[in-house]
Formats: structure tokens, sequence, C-alpha cells
DNA sequence: CGTTCATATAGACGGACTTCGATCTAGGCG
DNA sequence: CGCCTAGATCGAAGTCCGTCTATATGAACG
């Protein structure tokens, strides 16, 4: 999850040095954690292919789409495109419901926006 | 650039055939050129010290940040800051402006917004 | 000019990522 | 039961990425 809290990621930490730059006092960055785990949800969108299955997966017109549908157009193997849309699964970024034989996927739609709000904050 | 017309990435491709689905016609994903010069925006962006490094330099009072105020609180060292700040100025999300012996490194919040609204277009 | 300080660049090393082919799982159907 | 088909998992190969140390650039200043 991205940012869960409504709490500023960014705190400001006092310190007594100004040590090149009086204007700007010290920085206190987010947490590591905090950032791996955006960094994470980020590295899940920042693939070719992914930001095409993303793209297929939201033109369909049922809004979703199951593998078969999406291996053939971007020619690559079978495993590879599982394996992409597993990592958008566990970024929290797609959903995955099994109908029978064929594993249907669709956008979460709620976790991309809460995404794309943490880079445009002030929209 | 991310997006930079205001083409829709998605087109659809009628095909005659409905191999598994139906419902879900043939989709045509947005091209590999198009997804790879947005994948790489991303990938500026997935990288847990430089979630850091852009909270910090959007915490600033001033808007902007020189080096040596960044080096420090991430506990890396310089050219390993100055690396990741490089790939951000690169992938067009932060402007170098270099005044006497400190580069002050600043937001572009356009490119940012633009960014984010690719995750979240319906907002 | 030569020194010092802030930053950038180069090269190296270890780990992570994308892709593949091969195999495993499991539902549908004769 | 036995086969077929959709999908997931595994292990390997090649490439890319983040970090470091060492070094280069370049502005300020005596």
């Amino acid at each position: 999850m991205v940012n869960d809290g409504s709490v500023p990621i960014i705190a400001q930490m006092p310190s007594a040095e100004d040590v090149c730059s009086p204007p700007t006092a010290a920085l206190a960055p987010p947490s590591r954690a905090e950032a791996e785990r955006v960094a994470r949800v980020f590295k899940a969108v920042a693939d070719p292919t992914r930001i095409q299955l993303l793209a297929m997966i939201e033109a369909s017109p049922s809004g979703e789409a199951c593998v078969c549908d999406l291996t053939e157009p971007l020619g690559l193997s079978q495993p590879t495109i599982s394996h992409h849309l597993k990592i958008l699964v566990d970024a929290g970024l797609l959903t995955r419901s099994k109908r029978g034989t064929w594993a249907w996927y669709a956008l979460d739609h709620d976790r991309l926006s809460a995404l794309g709000a943490f880079l445009a904050p002030a929209r």
C-alpha cells in the first residue's frame, strides 16, 4: 500500500547546523522502509511489458483479460506473461480471479489512483 | 516525456478471431517504443533512495536542495547521490541549476503531475 | 597561480531483473 | 479414468542497476 495513513511522508527535523546553505535547513527523509514500500510498487510499473499489460487490460471492453488474450499480441512466452501479471498482482495493482480454466485479470483503480496521487499530490 | 501527445495510448485492433474469450476481442497494446518511454520515467522513481531524494527536495522550504544537504541524511556517498540526481534530471523530474560552486535541484511539478495522471487518468 | 571545496565522472563489483524452455498443477470432457 | 488445455512454477542465462573508491572538473579565494 502506498502512503496508507494520511501522515505526510516528510517531516522537518530542526538541526542546529547550517552547513552549506543557511536557507535550507537539514532535511529528514522519509524512512527507508516507507521509501522501499513505495519504490516496490513503482518498480512494478517500471517495465515496458507491464505497461503494455496494464494498458491492454484497461482497453478491454469487459475490464478484464485472461492470459491467452495477452500472450499473443506481446510476442512473449506464456510463462513470461504469467510472471509479469504476478508481479502486478503482488504490487496490488491487478486483481486475479480464476473462473473455470481461465484466470481473469482486472485493474485495481483505487491502487492506481493512490499511486498517481503520490506523484501529483497537489492536483 | 510521458504521453506527450493527446493520443490515447491504446487502440483497439479488430481481429477475426475470438480464441479463448468471445467477449474480449484481440487487444492491441501500445507500441513497444511508447511503453519503453513511459517505463523509463517510472524506472527513475522506482528506487527507494530516489523516492527519499524527491521527498526531501519537496520538503525543502525553498523548494530546492543542493547535494551537500542530501548526502548526509541518507548515509550514502556523495557520488551515489550525484548519480541518483542525474537519473532524476535525465528523466525530466528534476531541474538542475548551478549557482557558484553549488548545484541546486528542484522538482519539475508538471512532469510529476503528468506521470501521476498516467496512473489515475479518471480523477 | 595554487589550494580548497562542491560536484561530476569512471571503473569495478555484487545483486537483482527479464526472459526463456521445461515441467508441474488443475479444471473440463469424452 | 485418461487426455487436453490454461496457467503457474522452476532453474538458468544474460543483462541491467546501485553502490563504492578513486579521480577529474571547475569555481572561489588568498
